[in-house]
DNA sequence: ACTGAAAGTTAGGTATAGCTAACATTCCCA
DNA sequence: TGGGAATGTTAGCTATACCTAACTTTCAGT
């Protein structure tokens, strides 16, 4: 489901971009458009007249600019692969913020749905399961950094771990 | 490190191709890039020109083609990224082998170094920490394909962990 | 109601990256 | 050793996606 194709990484863009816009400004202008992709204003036009030709926005040359259902659909499922991917390098992976979103807004458009369904489960797994969860993150980011293995008692960490399910702080 | 830009997706995917063709056949030739990433033979002689003249490779018209210092470095880069994000994707996220090949082949030009090293240590860590490890996936697949909560008994999981460590069969 | 600034469009240009078809080169082997 | 098949190159075309500069439309304030 979703992922209509026929939408380059660019056009895929200017979806992202006039859902947001929607949601902040309820309709989107070509200027507030060509700020937050950021190219010219010129440019906006014609990517404009093919989402428009392809079923996706309603366009009208100098008006305001809406997404058509299936524009919204799909504008949503983008925005979606990116949440998802910025939470994954954020939460998971702690990667700095700055990163993570530059990162996740090239990724969205390489991602494809299957992956993007699992990734969803991975983390809620991740924070749900006592086996992993924040702690266990922590340590991660100690092994990455040291390169060590700081926690290397694993049996005084298991231990720990039996403990606080029986007992939680 | 790495990663010299000025290097599009498509001339990426070029690298990639020599650097596999160099090391199973010695050299590459137009054709058999051309063969590998699905062009025709025509389209390749432009891209040869465009890394030649960005010295990623050493191009002769009507000879084979080889990579600079340079390029091995880089194809070497994106070797590694693809080999990296294609991993997680099979052993941690448990994607069938045909999804991962073509989103890691996606991916490998979206995903920036930092993220990628963070990768290779979560992938070391998640089957180094024995509160991961191959059951702890096999249980996230349950989690994943149940919606539901299949090994709900935590306690009597990090029972089983605990005298696995202390007694590993 | 007019007007000027802001916003939008158009036209013409660039660069990338592919295509096909015609032409050139290489090289194998008869 | 000469000719043809395979390989490689060129030229000209398409499409995307951006740019700038000139032009048009809109609209808010006087």
């Amino acid at each position: 489901m979703s992922t209509s194709d026929d939408l380059s990484d660019s056009l895929e863009n200017y979806l992202e971009a006039i859902l947001e816009l929607e949601e902040t400004q309820k309709v989107a202008r070509a200027k507030e458009i060509a700020d937050r992709l950021q190219i010219q204003r010129g440019s906006v036009t014609g990517g404009l007249k093919a989402l428009s030709e392809k079923g996706y926005i309603n366009y009208q040359p100098y008006s305001y600019i809406t997404l058509t259902a299936k524009g919204k659909r799909i504008a949503r499922d983008i925005a979606h692969r990116h949440a998802v991917i910025k939470e994954f390098l954020l939460k998971v992976l702690q990667i700095d913020p700055l990163t993570a979103e530059t990162s996740a807004c090239k990724m969205e458009h390489a991602i494809d749905p299957k992956t993007i369904e699992r990734l969803v489960c991975f983390i809620e797994y991740i924070f749900t399961c006592p086996r992993a969860g924040q702690d266990w993150i922590q340590s991660f980011l100690n092994y990455c950094a040291g390169g060590n293995r700081r926690q290397a008692n694993c049996d005084q960490c298991i231990e720990a771990l039996r403990k606080n399910l029986a007992s939680p702080e």
